[in-house]
RNA sequence: GGUUCUGUGGCCGAGUGGCUAGGCUGAGCUCUGCAAAAGCUCCUACAGCGGUUCGAAUCCGCUCGGAACCUCCA
């Protein structure tokens, strides 16, 4: 049983084997830091950190690049006017790498709440200019690039001349072929510069105004939007890597460009496995910045916002994105997101109650005709884990076999199954599963929002209640129990007498 | 117009040609001092029309609808 992964570059499920044994390298397209993460953005990041987890859980070692893109024309909301009166005072003057920062904390202060590992390496476009130009220079050297006016552009029409040859077309990723997009590409700015219209550029003169703004052999100026991967994804993965993964909005045509800048230089493919995960839409229709429809994740988190019924919680977040397949559309609304919210409670607390499983003395446990197969159930859905997981990360099936186990876990601790159906080797194994798969692959977490003195007295709350209710005094435990459930306590009393809590 | 996808029950979503996921919602029952939770049971499906097949949500064709990309975009 083997890893299977989609690669978008065939279209077609392949089987994963890494370049070097037991390493992986994954390079990630990460956020532009020109504005506040939103809902859509959590999409890959969650994606990708299961990937990354689900690997690292393989004992693949791995080394994950996400970027961030930092570098380009920066324009803060509402700022806009400040940014245009050049002849303020410096600090009255909008500092790009002040908004740049500000986003990249607002962006790690997100993908922290979502419980993901950081990637191994985080390079920043402006932190690579160097690399940037020398890419830029080789690209020039191969004849496969020109200037004009201090900027530089890559030509595509002779890439796709000479590399069509070797069976490297431009178009390969996204399967376009280079005479349509001639007659489609729309009018850009300095046009006129360019050989071809399908040539993007690798550096851009910097007009007067521009602030970001870097010395080169052609001119101040600024890098293009695509060189910035292939020159930090080189550096630190090498000129061929394992997987290179982002939205496929991406496909078209920043990863095709990537892959021309890497081919000349490299004369070979920079990566093996092409993932891109799907887009998360909102009343059917892409959630971005162009159609006006987007929900921050702050606004997620807190609530505030027109189309939000209420807050969600990140890990309601990450279930939801793990519930659906990372290559299909997921769309949002209120009652799914609801009902991610419920089942992820469901899940966690049959979890809960899974881990003090064995604490539950089992004495006259008599197995019923029937109940002799759900041993092997349980071993056949834990099995499955593994194999949905290598089927292209099928996170949505692995959930449904949890969910299969949810009424088994809960059927033992109300004794409507005697705890001895399960093998003991069945029941630490189940034990081990879930927690590899709940915790370590899927991410998933509840806070302990009491600490211990939150939960001593509660305990003493329940102590109370408990004594009142053996005198049949329901006043006094019903009072405790609703003016818990109004500070957002709640209590449950289980078939044993026992009473737990949870925090809402 | 081109490229690539897609259309599953009230909602979100898995689905490898035969065994008709799963979650949420709704209805009923059991348990319970009452709640809550839990357990059990149930109702609504595969856009339409053809074709291939012993058999199709799954393959093929057509029709209709939706999306992404072709411009920065996760």
């Amino acid at each position: 049983m083997s890893l299977k992964v989609y690669n978008s570059l065939s279209r077609k499920k392949e089987d994963f084997k890494s370049i070097t044994e037991g390493h992986v390298g994954m390079y990630v397209c990460g956020p532009t830091v020109s504005g506040e993460s939103h809902l859509g953005h959590a999409r890959p990041y969650v994606t990708f950190d299961v990937i990354h987890r689900y690997l690292k859980h393989l004992n693949y070692k791995v080394r994950y690049v996400r970027n961030i893109t930092d570098a380009g024309h920066f324009e803060e909301e509402g700022r806009e006017a400040e940014d245009k009166i050049a002849k303020k005072a410096l600090l009255e003057r909008l500092e790009p790498m002040e908004l740049v920062q500000k986003y990249t904390n607002l962006f790690h202060w997100a993908m922290n709440e979502f419980n993901t590992i950081p990637p191994s390496i985080e390079p920043t476009a402006t932190g690579h200019i160097v690399e940037q130009i020398v890419m830029i220079e080789k690209i020039i050297k191969e004849g496969y690039a020109y200037e004009a006016n201090g900027s530089v552009y890559f030509d595509v029409e002779k890439y796709n001349t000479d590399f069509s040859k070797i069976g490297m077309p431009y178009g390969i990723l996204s399967g376009r072929n280079l005479e349509d997009q001639l007659d489609t590409t729309r009018e850009l700015d300095n046009q006129e510069e360019k050989r071809n219209k399908a040539d993007f550029a690798l550096w851009k003169n910097a007009p007067p105004e521009h602030i970001m703004r870097w010395p080169s052999p052609w001119g101040e100026g600024f890098p293009g939007w695509h060189i910035e991967c292939s020159a930090m994804s080189n550096k630190y993965l090498g000129e061929q890597f394992d997987i290179h993964g982002g939205g496929m909005d991406l496909q078209f045509p920043h990863h095709e460009c990537e892959i021309a800048q890497s081919a000349v230089c490299n004369h070979k493919t920079m990566a093996k496995y092409w993932i891109h995960n799907n887009m998360i839409t909102i009343n059917g229709r892409k959630m971005g910045k162009s159609y006006n429809n987007v929900i921050k994740l702050s606004e997620m988190f807190t609530g505030e916002h027109p189309l939000l019924e209420q807050a969600y919680h990140p890990m309601t977040i990450r279930f939801f994105i793990l519930q659906s397949h990372y290559r299909s559309t997921l769309d949002f609304g209120n009652e799914a997101l609801k009902g991610s919210e419920k089942a992820m409670k469901r899940l966690w607390e049959a979890y809960q109650v899974l881990l003090k499983l064995d604490e539950i003395e089992d004495t006259q446990a008599v197995v019923l005709e029937g109940e002799e197969d759900i041993d092997a159930k349980v071993n056949t859905l834990l099995a499955e884990f593994d194999e949905f997981m290598n089927d292209d990360f099928n996170t949505a099936k692995v959930l449904a076999n949890m969910f299969e186990l949810v009424p088994i876990i809960n059927g033992i601790q109300d004794k409507h199954i005697p705890l001895n159906v399960l093998k003991v080797e069945t029941l630490i194994l189940l034990k081990q599963k879930l927690k590899v798969y709940i915790e370590d692959i899927f991410g998933l977490k509840q806070e302990q929002l009491g600490g211990n003195k939150l939960d001593s007295v509660l305990q003493l709350l329940i102590t109370i209640r408990k004594e009142a209710k053996s005198k049949k005094d329901f006043v006094t435990s019903d009072k405790i129990r609703n003016e818990l459930t109004n500070l957002g306590v709640l209590l449950k009393d289980d078939k044993s007498g026992e009473t737990t809590y949870t925090i809402q």
